[in-house]
DNA sequence: CTCATTAGTTGATAAAGTCAACTTGATGAT
DNA sequence: ATCATCAAGTTGACTTTATCAACTAATGAG
C-alpha cells in the first residue's frame, strides 16, 4: 500500500496516494480541533453551502456534498428546531423548500466562521510570508488538476 | 467562512480554508468510490499501519491515527476473527501485543492496495506526465511546510 | 384523470465512535 | 515481598452518524 512500491508502477501514483493519506490525518486533526463549535464537520458544510447560496434546496446539497436525502433532511430538522434554518416552500413547486439561515444562524456560523479562521491562522503562523504564498499556490494548483474536466 | 472575506483578513488564511473544503470534498469522493474494498478508510489505515510497521502496537496505532483505543481494539478483534491479524505478546511485557498481518491479510492488503493504485492511476490518466509532475511536486510541497516545525 | 416521477420525510437498522469501568501485567517505594 | 500506582488493552453501555426502503405529497405528461 505504498510502503513498497510495486515494480514498474509510477511514482506519480504513489506519490497521490501517499498525500491522501498525509492529507485525511490532517483533516482529522482539523476535525478534533473543530470541536470547539457546535457541530460537527459536515454539519458545518450544510450550513455552510445555504450560508453561501441562500434558497439552495436539500436535493442541491445532497448533490453537492454527496449526502443521503434521509440524512440530510433530519439534519435540517434539527436545525429548524434548534432555530438556526427556515424553510420555504418555492412558489412554482410546492414540494421543493428553500432554505434559509435565520439570524440566529448566520450569526452562529459566524462566530464558527471566525473561530475556524483564527485556527487556520495559528497554523500559518510558523511559516513566512513567502511560504504562505508558496503554500497556496500548490493548494491551487492541486485543485485546478484535480478538477481538470470536471464540471466540479 | 470564505464567501465573504472579511476586512482585513489574509487571502492565505481563506486559500488554505477552500483547498481544505474542496480536498474534504475530494476525500469524500475518494470515501466512495473505495467501496469496492471489504474495509472503511480507518480500517484500511489501520491494516496498512500494521503492513507498513510489523509488530506494531495497538497504542501506537492510536496515538499514529488519533483512534479510540475501545474502538482500535474491536477493530483488531475483528480482524483477528477473520483471520487478517494475529497478536503477540511482547517478550519483555506481556500486556504489549504485537500485531502482525496474515497471509491472508497480506494478501487481502495487496489487492485491496492495488485496486487502490488502479483508481488513482484512473483519476491522473488525464493528465500529462508534466501535469502529473506539477500535481505531486505540490503536493509534497503542501506536506512539507504543514508538517514544518511539527513531530509529524 | 391517471400514471410515472420528483422532493422530501419517516421508520427501522446498521455502522462508527466515545466514555467509563474493568482486567491484567509492570513498576517503584518502602 | 507487598502494596499502591500506573499502563495496555478489553468490555459494556451508549450516542452519533449514516444508510436503505417504504412512504407522502406535489408535479407534469399523455
Amino acid at each position: 500500500m505504498g510502503g513498497k512500491p510495486l515494480p514498474g508502477l509510477s511514482q506519480h501514483i504513489e506519490a497521490v496516494r501517499h498525500f491522501n493519506r498525509f492529507y485525511t490525518r490532517e483533516v482529522g486533526l482539523l476535525r478534533k480541533t473543530f470541536l470547539d463549535t457546535p457541530w460537527t464537520l459536515g454539519e458545518m458544510r450544510v450550513l455552510y453551502e445555504i450560508h453561501t447560496a441562500p434558497g439552495i434546496l436539500a436535493k442541491e446539497i445532497c448533490a453537492k456534498l454527496g449526502l443521503d436525502p434521509a440524512y440530510l433532511s433530519r439534519m435540517i430538522s434539527s436545525f429548524i428546531k434548534q432555530g438556526l434554518l427556515r424553510r420555504e416552500p418555492s412558489t412554482d413547486d410546492a414540494r421543493q423548500l428553500h432554505l434559509f439561515l435565520t439570524d440566529i444562524g448566520e450569526a452562529r456560523v459566524e462566530v464558527t466562521s471566525k473561530r475556524q479562521y483564527e485556527q487556520t491562522r495559528q497554523s500559518l503562523s510558523h511559516l513566512s510570508d513567502e511560504e504562505q504564498d508558496t503554500l497556496t499556490s500548490a493548494m491551487r494548483t492541486i485543485e485546478q488538476l484535480l478538477t481538470k474536466g470536471r464540471d466540479a
